[in-house]
DNA sequence: ATTTAAGCTTGACATTTATCAAGTGAAGCC
DNA sequence: GGCTTCACTTGATAAATGTCAAGCTTAAAT
């Protein structure tokens, strides 16, 4: 691992409070590994080994049942996913793949668990990664409940929008299946639901989107702190 | 509060390993009271003032957005809500309700992160309750993207009947317009899923369900672990 | 006992979403 | 260059869900 990424991983807030040999244990403890795109990382029902750092590359949770799949959210660098699997020591509930060429440290859920115990900050750090992460799910089942398709699409781009760089200016990192799924609904009615929004301030060419008329889509979204701040 | 409350809430996961200490002074900081049904306890937007327990009643998990409301989740006795906010000291994305005369004691926030960090079996036990109302939470999640109405509804059935006494019987505790939106339909839809369920093994008279064809309500609902399973 | 109100159900209809099939366009391959 | 492949789009149709209105049942209120 280059310096430059373990400083990154440092610098989560999961692992920024950390005493310096907590953080060099579980570093010590971990394996980097580099994946080509499209590997299943993680399979749902699998027991929980590793607690997983994406270090490069873009990763999606997904899931199934009943005979669909659905994706539960994208881990960009530098992200972790299934700290809550790893820490309970239960089963994987999401699957993981990478969506591109990603470089993945993969932490033992013993050595997390051990690390937790021994250093109070760790685990303060941990809590406060927990209840983000189970707000996050909670905004979610709301974003789902509560809005329709189209909704949920001009949402997230204003969201995409606000963390992104260039204001009122979006390029869809991966690919309009995988938007659909995050989204909870099939290629064909993301189709629609763009051409719903664009009659609302929104124009598109490819994975270029582009936020036109702010007050329109505005109107249309209605977003809501509730709902959408990111945690 | 009653010896044998403290006691019921003595034996919550969240409060089992918590040393006596602890407990007493979480105890003695707390607010135990009494309300009638249909009282908002919490409203979603509100700084997290409070961690609440439901000592006795029941308390229906709401929120609102876009004109719509759902519910997220019902608190029966012994349970805690809303833990995530009270930690992180951010505001709620829940409201809360009393479907029912109820008596919840109510514990101010600073008294649950000081007693966090003044105890680390309290903290672990944090740790735990966290991780599992996130993973409860992406089951809601998979369970709303993956699933129609009527199945949401069979294997609600199937849990309630797991988790309560007498097998293959059902009673409702609270009124079907709040099963609906617990169910993420409207209440019309509901009775439409129970036509649908009962050509399933499913007879119904007001309040009182039964799974007279267990085998054949499985084949409807296709249960699985990963998103049924209590967590 | 009658009235009232509330919860639930049902029917008709509209909207949203999914499915199936066909067509377009662009990237990669031989 | 021509070909294939794959993602995406579009259209037609079906299924799921929501909305509106009416009627039913039940239990509380007078």
């Amino acid at each position: 691992m280059r310096p430059e990424d373990a400083d990154a991983i440092r610098d989560l807030p999961l692992f920024h409070d950390a005493r310096e040999e907590t953080f060099a244990d579980l570093v010590r403890a971990g394996f980097l590994q580099r994946f080509p795109p499209g590997v299943v990382l993680v399979n749902e029902s699998d027991p929980a080994d590793f607690l997983h750092v994406v270090v490069e590359g873009l990763v999606e949770m997904f899931a199934t049942g009943s005979g669909r799949e659905t994706s539960i959210s994208i881990i960009r660098p530098v992200g972790t996913f299934i700290l809550a699997a790893v820490l309970n020591d239960d089963m994987y509930l999401q699957s993981a793949r990478t969506l591109e060429k990603s470089q993945v440290l993969m932490i033992p859920g013993k050595a997390v668990r051990d690390a937790m115990t021994a250093d109070p900050a760790f685990m303060k750090a941990i809590v406060a990664e927990l209840a983000r992460g189970y707000r996050r799910m909670v905004k979610e089942v709301k974003n789902q409940k509560l809005r329709t398709g189209a909704e949920r699409l001009a949402n997230w781009l204003l969201q995409e929008d606000e963390s992104s760089g260039e204001e009122g200016y979006v390029e869809l990192e991966f690919e309009k299946r995988v938007l659909s799924a995050l989204l909870g609904m099939t290629p064909e009615n993301l189709s629609r639901a763009f051409t719903v929004i664009r009659k609302h301030g929104v124009s598109t060419e490819g994975p270029c989107l582009r936020i036109t008329d702010r007050p329109a889509l505005l109107r249309f979204a209605r977003p809501s702190p509730l709902i959408d701040q990111p945690e």
